[in-house]
RNA sequence: GCUGCUGUAGCUCAGUGGUAGAGCACUCCCUUGGUAAGGGAGAGGUCGACAGUUCAAUCCUGUCCAGCAGCACCA
């Protein structure tokens, strides 16, 4: 006798079992149409399943944000059964709706190009056409491991091998095919709809272990309509419009080159942005109560073995010796051990708690090829890095000041949306439980005090302690996460750092590893993309170019120039013999936010004619005026505060 | 590192088993033009590296290097 309550709060009661399709055709022949799935008591179910006991019942439709995720794993089926039409042979694993679209995996010996996608789509779309109903079976264990074998689908049989007891064996069905599934799924194939698109072939290891075979991953994306696709298409292609490789070419900032792998040289103007920067973070740090400090890049393997890093992360390293000492050094991947040594020197007072230690540290890390990415990830960079030495009762006031400063930063960077994710406890680490304990707990407590919400990241943490991890949102909806606060009390103990307590016994101190941008090399990455390559002026490259537009008025740009220059900003004269058409051009692709255009009339009245970069009209000054001005607007955030 | 793709001028890219081309950028000349490309000429390349096949390789094959996408990794 169930009764379903609706979630107006409405209950209807039914005879004896009935399927969401009764349902929603009791409620109404609109709903009945429209009704893709439903959500009993919380959960998602295919709408042609029954409920048997008293539930609260929601129907999903196309305009229901849960419908987009159906959506993408039933195109994802209809991928696999495309496939499988086409290129008999191939074995099929899984599946899985994924952010902005869907994936299949494949085990084939020849792998998928692109050029198949159009032949994959149209037979997918064949599919949706015929609208084939999602038919939910559930089989025996037994049965379904014996049919996948005997399809030669090794891959799904161990699938279902590896499933706990408890859990029933489901199979839907699409006319012809089938596929091992949890489900649910949508009504039928027709409800896919056509707004999909395949977008690219990669590998992926089976199960994401590399140990695992290699399968061939066709990657897709779909919405709920067309209209929902074209804007995602146009993001992706915002996105790559936006992209710092890219730009960081365009406006002569940086390249690469085999001689240095996942190392930057950074050209002039790029090295101008990362200056800004760098001021920008000493003043934040001078003002947070930090003292900078400076270490080795190449340090004896003895500190690595003692800090444990030698163990874990050996491979990870650029190692160094010399032909004439028997000894190995390494590049620092990191300035923990560096800075303690820096503790260590001397006898240590609790008077001198909290003390924060900081240093734009330069790291190499061998990373992993594949892994390296523009800016975004390199094997040579430099971290904002800092520790903070303190007691235990200082955690949570340091985390407080901790926080305030790195929204500070990124507000001011132009970042408004941080999340925090909590890390805790890794499988492999360093340190007993109850320290782990200690630590995890201290961290909370301090994100309370700082009123931080988190949401979990489990098992994340760093292998000698929890962290939270800050995350930022950028202009087109990305996240990036590059802020990190952990609580160490693993480090100092390995290296042995202590201090002289009131008790005038010895102590350890707890070691806080923060960082607000992360590396300066990805952060920038992320700055530019950001702003496409416009900054606001402070941080712009090239802030003025005094264009002439008669060589009679290159003298005159010329000495405007150098008074910008005198001023304190990246100005530059352009005289050269160009029509103003050209150079505004060129200024602009270059993205220099101001252009001073000077003629005849501006060098008699001692003038200019100022253009914003993008922008149409324009505005006169004079001479003393525009210096005035440009200077003041181009005064880093944290000084105009101030000011 | 793994899978796939790519590598031709500074950049973006054509092209061919008989040692190469365009546009932009660059240099020079003409043009002095008022807010997103004025005109002309010129210079510029061991066709990623090394082997192999071939009378002949930038092109075919192999190995390596690098880049791109994804996976794995990220102290």
């Amino acid at each position: 006798m169930p009764a379903i309550t609706l979630p107006d709060g409405s209950v209807r009661s039914f005879d004896g079992p009935v399927t969401g399709t009764a349902i929603a055709e009791a409620i109404g022949p609109g709903l009945a149409k429209a009704a893709l799935a439903m959500e009993v008591n919380g959960a998602l179910q295919d709408i042609g399943r029954s409920v048997t006991e008293d539930a609260a019942v929601r129907f999903i439709t196309r305009k229901d944000p849960e419908s987009v995720e159906m959506i993408r794993h039933d195109a994802a089926h209809v991928l696999a059964e495309a496939v499988q039409s086409l290129y008999p042979g191939t074995q099929v694993t899984i599946g899985p709706s994924i952010e902005n679209g869907f994936y299949y995996d494949f085990y084939r010996n020849e792998p998928f190009k692109p050029e198949d996608f159009a032949a994959i789509e149209a037979r997918m779309k064949e599919i949706v056409a015929n609208a084939e109903p999602f038919v939910r079976e559930v089989w025996p264990r037994d049965k379904a491991i014996a049919f996948f074998e005997e399809k030669g689908e090794r891959f799904k049989a161990e699938l279902i091998r590896d499933l706990p007891e408890d859990e029933d064996i489901s199979i839907y069905r699409q006319g012809e095919w089938m596929d091992l599934c949890r489900g649910p799924h949508l009504r039928n194939t027709k409800d896919v709809g056509t707004a999909f698109k395949l977008m690219k072939v990669a590998g992926a290891y089976w199960r994401g272990d590399h140990r695992n075979p290699m399968l061939t991953r066709i990657y897709g994306t779909a919405w709920r309509d067309q209209k929902e696709l074209d804007a995602h298409l146009h993001q992706l292609e915002e996105a790559e419009r936006r992209d710092h490789r890219r730009i960081g070419r365009e406006m002569d900032l940086f390249h690469f080159q085999e001689e240095a792998v996942g190392q930057i040289f950074w050209h002039h103007k790029g090295w101008r942005l990362y200056c800004a920067l760098q001021d920008y973070m000493r003043r934040a740090q001078t003002r947070g109560g930090y003292q900078e400090v400076r270490t080795p890049q190449l340090v004896d393997r003895g500190l690595w073995e003692a800090s444990g890093h030698w163990d874990k992360y050996r491979h990870h390293m650029f190692v160094a010796t010399v032909e004439d000492e028997d000894k190995t050094l390494a590049l620092k991947p990191m300035n923990c051990p560096c800075h303690v040594q820096i503790f260590r020197h001397g006898l240590r007072s609790y008077r001198e708690l909290p003390m924060r230690m900081a240093e734009f540290g330069a790291c190499h890390r061998y990373e992993p090829s594949g892994a390296l990415h523009g800016l975004m990830r390199v094997r040579g960079f430099t971290q904002d890095d800092a520790h903070i030495f303190c007691t235990e009762d200082q955690i949570a006031d340091e985390t407080v000041q901790f926080v305030r400063m790195l929204h500070e930063v990124y507000k001011d960077l132009g970042f408004e949306h941080v999340r925090v994710k909590f890390a805790d406890r890794p499988e492999q680490r360093a340190g007993s439980d109850e320290t782990w304990d200690k630590a995890e707990s201290a961290l909370k407590e301090a994100c309370e005090v700082a009123g931080v919400t988190y949401e979990y990241n489990p098992g994340e943490g760093a292998f000698y302690g929890p962290k939270l991890e800050f995350v930022l949102r950028d202009a087109i909806g990305r996240d990036w996460q590059c802020g990190t606060l952990q609580v160490d009390l693993v480090l100092p103990e390995r290296l042995d750092a202590s201090y002289i307590g009131e008790d005038s016994a010895r102590h350890r101190p707890v070691m806080l590893h923060r960082a607000i941008l992360g590396s300066f090399e990805r952060f920038l990455g992320i700055l530019i993309e950001q702003h496409a390559g416009r900054f606001p002026l402070w941080l712009a490259p090239q802030q003025v170019v005094v264009a002439s537009i008669v060589s009679d008025a290159g003298a005159y740009a010329e000495e405007v120039a150098a008074a910008l220059r005198e001023a304190g900003l990246a100005a530059e004269a352009d005289v050269r013999n160009d029509k103003i058409n050209a150079k505004i051009r060129e200024h602009s692709v270059a993205r220099v936010p101001i252009i001073l255009v000077v003629g005849r009339r501006e060098a008699e009245e001692r003038t200019v004619a100022m253009r914003r970069l993008g922008g149409k009209d324009q505005e006169s000054f004079g001479f003393d005026e525009v210096v005035a001005r440009i200077t003041e607007e181009a005064t880093p955030p944290d000084l105009r505060k101030k000011a």
